[in-house]
Parts: structure tokens; C-alpha cells; sequence
DNA sequence: TTAAAAATTTAGACGAATCTAAATAATTGT
DNA sequence: ACAATTATTTAGATTCGTCTAAATTTTTAA
């Protein structure tokens, strides 16, 4: 019942894996977690004998139920310090993420739900990801990539799928946070490069930017 | 510069051995760690080779500076915390100490000293003991043992310097907290115990019970 | 359809932190 | 002062998580 760091850290990604690729592969595990795709086999086998993924050499891997609560759980405790050390400490939503790394480890159960009640039991996480609750439900909102919001559509921005201090710090500059309101004016046939109206200002956002911001129309 | 949470550890409890015994040797080190003794040597080799202390085989080790501020950031993160868990969260104070243990290890400085202004920069822990500041300064209070009280001197509780829950328990069971006013009406010559005046109510106390606690005269 | 490339796994090693059992050093009591 | 006891250290093993290099399997493309 007690899981080590690694395996928490590798079922989360596992988990966040399969939810945005819908397959997991070795080397893409390797990848995300900066290891060696021999660490990756080797853990895998210790995760699959403890029953938390099933695991064929060669045909890739996928949580069981078991695996993908303890993942939300880790996700669950990830997402609530990352609200607390917003909005009670102060942090920037570029800095969260960093910090909450660690602190998502800590597994005492009564802590985490005594967090969310100390902070109103949030939805929502400073890059506007839900956060489950502590059985492992959250909120579901449809949402689109800004690439794909129709011209002259309004919407408002509900979450930034990319932890990147330097995706974060670029919109900072340009005063882009979750609720931002934004209306898609223009779409580049030749860069895929877009322009905005955001605050009454006209905009112009790279396509490695606008991919990872996802909005919902109003 | 990033030690593991085992050194922490280690580091720690030598500190408070040091503190309270004066000297540290193996087998007290192993005891106050649940190891055993040939762990704390193996421990002593690495971390004199740190210079984190000063080692010599067989006559015992000390902690030097370097060792001792160390030291004293991680008890400095484990009583901020212990004191956001019971102010905060609305933890006993016998359920602190267990949290901590886990929280003290994240050493984001950031995070530290955020959480420090946060909550008012506290200059004592839920039990009395003094959080040190950020440059490892704290704020030292003369007490003495409940033991050791005058009779009919009216004094207040200061710390209760035993974490165990079994004796906190006690504590709340009797309604001592800090800051609670006693007065030792008579000492028993024969088992030690004494009999307290608190809250206007007569109450026994044993003698392992009131050595652990401190207080300051008024 | 098969040879080259890519992905994955295996074999063997290493550092960290711990353990047990044996050896050694220090202390104590007579 | 020295034998017995106690404290400490050493030797050697184990588990965890990782690595490199080599072997194997799968996929791809000519």
C-alpha cells in the first residue's frame, strides 16, 4: 500500500500518457520521465507484479483500475498543492508546477483531504486542470484547442496543457492566464501562426503556443 | 548541496542528541533512529567525508557548522510545517509531529520562507519548541522542568519536549496545552509524582509525565 | 520479402541505504 | 590488571532504482 516515489511518478506519467497519446510505448515513457528505456522495462515488471499495469514484453502497457487510482491520486495531491501555493502562497503559475513535484509524494491521506477542505475543495488548478476529488472523480469540461476555435468565435481560456516555465513566462508577457476571454480574428495559412484579440488587443500567437491552450466557447 | 532524506535525518537527530544529552554516541544515534548501529557508522563515514561531521572511529563524532545549519533548515521546515498543519489545517498536536516528519524533507527554500511569511513567521511550534528563522536564528526561552518548579510558584507551560501521541494524548486528556497555567502545590518524596494546580482543578502528575514538561515562571 | 532501422529487452554493473554476523576496541568490576 | 562485558566497526549481503552495452524483436522501406 505504501508506493516508492519512482512508482508513483512513473504510473502518473503512464497515466497522463495514455489520456493524451491513447498509447504508451517504452520509449515515450523514456522520454517523458528522462530515463533510459531499460529503466522503463525494468520498472515496468515490478509494477505489472504488483498488479498496477499489465505488462506484455514488446506489446506495451496499460494501468489496471488499481494503477490508474493510485495515478489519480498522485494527480489529486499534485493539483491541490499547486492551488495552495497559488493562491495562499503566492507562487506564480509558472513555478507551481516545479514545487509541487515533491510535495505530491507525501501520501498521508488525512493531510491531502484536510488541504482540500482548508482550501474550499477547488476544481480547478492553477492551469485550469481539474482535480479530483478524493474518490478520484473530477470535473469534465469540453474544450478545444485555440487551434481549432472557429474565427470570430468567443471563448475563454480554461487551461494550459504544457508545464513549461518558458510556455508560462511567454504568457505572462502577454497577459494570458486561465479565464482570459480571447476571439480567434485571423488563422495563417502558411505558419498556422493566429491572430487574437485578447484585452482589447490584437494578438499574434505561434502555433506551438496556441496548441497548448485549450478554451471553451461562450 | 541537496542531501537525501536520510542524511537529513541523520543530521537532525544528532543535532537533538547533542542538544539534549550533550554528546552522541553510536548506539544512542541508532536507538533514536531505529537502526542499526553499524548503519549509523557506515552513515558517519559519508557524512564526514561531506564535512558535514567531524568522525574519528571509535571516539564519537560532532556535528560541524556546516553540519549544524543543515540541520537546523530541516528543523526549521519540520516546525513550520507542524505549526501550518495544527494552525491551518486544524491538525492535534499529536498528529503533527508525524506529517512533519515527511514535509521537513522538501527543501524548495522558496517554499520555505513563503510559507514562514505566510503564516506569520510563528516563532514557536504547536509544542512549544522554537522555529528557527531563515538564518537558523531562534528565539530561546529560559524554562526549566516541571520537575524542577518551586512550590506554589505560578508558572505557565512552555514546551512539552517529547513528541510521542501516547503522552500527548495524556496531555489533552488533563487539558495541558502551552500557555496553560500551573502551579505545584506538593511533591510526592516518595514516587516522584507532584500534585499541579491547573485550571483551578487539582490534578496528579507522574514524574515522566511533568519531567517532559517546561515552563517559565510568571 | 527481406535487409536495414528502430524499438525493446536482457545482462551485468553501480551507488545508496540498510541489514546480519563476525571481529575488534574500549570500558568496567573485581 | 585483566577478564568479562559493552560499544563500535568491518565484512559481506540485499533491495531499489538506475545505467551502459549487447542481444533480440518488431517495423519499415527498398
Amino acid at each position: 500500500m505504501p508506493y516508492t516515489f519512482s512508482e508513483e511518478n512513473y504510473l502518473k506519467a503512464i497515466f497522463h500518457l495514455q489520456e493524451k497519446e491513447g498509447t504508451v510505448s517504452t520509449n515515450a515513457l523514456a522520454l517523458h520521465l528522462s530515463t533510459r528505456p531499460s529503466s522503463i522495462t525494468d520498472m515496468m515488471k515490478k509494477l505489472s507484479a504488483k498488479n498496477l499495469l499489465v505488462y506484455k514484453p514488446y506489446y506495451g502497457f496499460s494501468l489496471t483500475s488499481e494503477g490508474k487510482k493510485i495515478a489519480l491520486t498522485v494527480i489529486r495531491r499534485h493539483r491541490l498543492w499547486e492551488y495552495f501555493l497559488s493562491e495562499k502562497l503566492g507562487f506564480g503559475w509558472d513555478e507551481v508546477h516545479q514545487v509541487a513535484e515533491e510535495l505530491e509524494h507525501i501520501s498521508n491521506k488525512k493531510l491531502v483531504d484536510k488541504l482540500d477542505a482548508y482550501l474550499g475543495f477547488p476544481q480547478f488548478d492553477p492551469h485550469g486542470d481539474p482535480i479530483p476529488d478524493s474518490r478520484g472523480k473530477f470535473a469534465h469540461v469540453e474544450h478545444l484547442p485555440l487551434t481549432e476555435l472557429a474565427i470570430n468565435q468567443q471563448a475563454i481560456i480554461t487551461s494550459v496543457v504544457n508545464q513549461s516555465a518558458e510556455l508560462l513566462e511567454a504568457l505572462n508577457e502577454k497577459k494570458i492566464a486561465i479565464g482570459t476571454q480571447v476571439e480567434v480574428k485571423k488563422r495563417s495559412g502558411f505558419d498556422l501562426s493566429l491572430q487574437a484579440r485578447i484585452r482589447n488587443r490584437n494578438l499574434t500567437l505561434t502555433e506551438q503556443i496556441a496548441k497548448n491552450i485549450y478554451v471553451k466557447k461562450i
